[in-house]
DNA sequence: ACAATGTTGATAGACTTAATAGAGAAATAA
DNA sequence: TTATTTCTCTATTAAGTCTATCAACATTGT
């Protein structure tokens, strides 16, 4: 698995939306504070809006907001939908069918343990933990000042 | 971590200098063994040779063979070479001097949680135990026949 | 000398990624 | 209505990566 700016930044932007549940966002306020190119930002959005994780208002008061809530948005959910397969390599991602010897294939194994640990760590995150660790990381800076 | 085309077949091509050890084995044997395209497959031994895992012999009764014992060479080394970092994103990378503001990103700290977990699978294979697997399938398939 | 083998650098073609540009459509407020 | 603010959509560019191939060269054993 490998996270490309893509997908850095749509974690993000759901991040943002997170910490703004209830809000709606604008993506300038999104871009601004994730420094995310706005044009680029927009696909994004738009990417995040077809996977179902967003939802958009138009208009003067426009903007966007999280479609369900943020505790149920897993990270592995997000990551996947932007930037593909968590598996190291084809041969282990679902669907695949070359490989007529995958059972004599001693690599193979080992792929997809790691895929599995993988998942085990992003699947097992929602965006709701994410905020709350943002949001308690906040409260004791400020304590700190 | 992904695994190209190029990381797939140098690590099958050490997996059958390792079945061969003792042996030196030429590349076209590699390259048919393997069905690795044998220029690709040139670049890659010599990749792998740079690296320290194989050594070559000229001449007539030239070929591969590698560099140390299988026992040494862990699964995980070779990825890492010729396919790069197994970390899933650059800020998690060694000597990655971005982000000022690093102990504030939340997503950091999961990304840390992948590549540890990625490496203690891959790291804590040899070549040996692949061979291993290989040689105890070979028989069980002999067996059942 | 010859034949088999590895060595090297160059390059092409397809694909991916990051970023930018610009015209369009919807909602709101005056 | 009209102006403004916002999201929507399609294209395009520039750079980089990945797979594969080619041609010329160097070394070794017989």
């Amino acid at each position: 698995m490998r996270i490309t700016y893509r997908g850095d930044y749509a974690l993000k932007a759901v991040l943002d939306l997170a910490l703004n549940e209830g809000r709606v966002v604008t993506i300038h306020e999104l871009a601004r504070r994730a420094d995310i190119p706005i044009k680029f930002l927009e696909q994004v959005l738009l990417d995040l809006k077809r996977g179902g994780f967003v939802e958009s208002r138009r208009g003067k008061i426009g903007g966007y907001l999280l479609s369900k809530p943020a505790a149920k948005i897993k990270l592995g959910e997000v990551a996947r939908f932007i930037d593909g397969p968590i598996e190291p390599i084809t041969c282990v991602e679902k669907n695949y069918s070359g490989c007529t010897d995958i059972y004599k294939c001693v690599f193979r194994a080992i792929w997809v343990e790691v895929a599995l640990a993988t998942s085990n760590i992003i699947d097992n995150v929602s965006f709701e933990d994410l905020a709350n660790q943002v949001r308690s990381h906040k409260r004791e800076f400020e304590y700190s000042i």
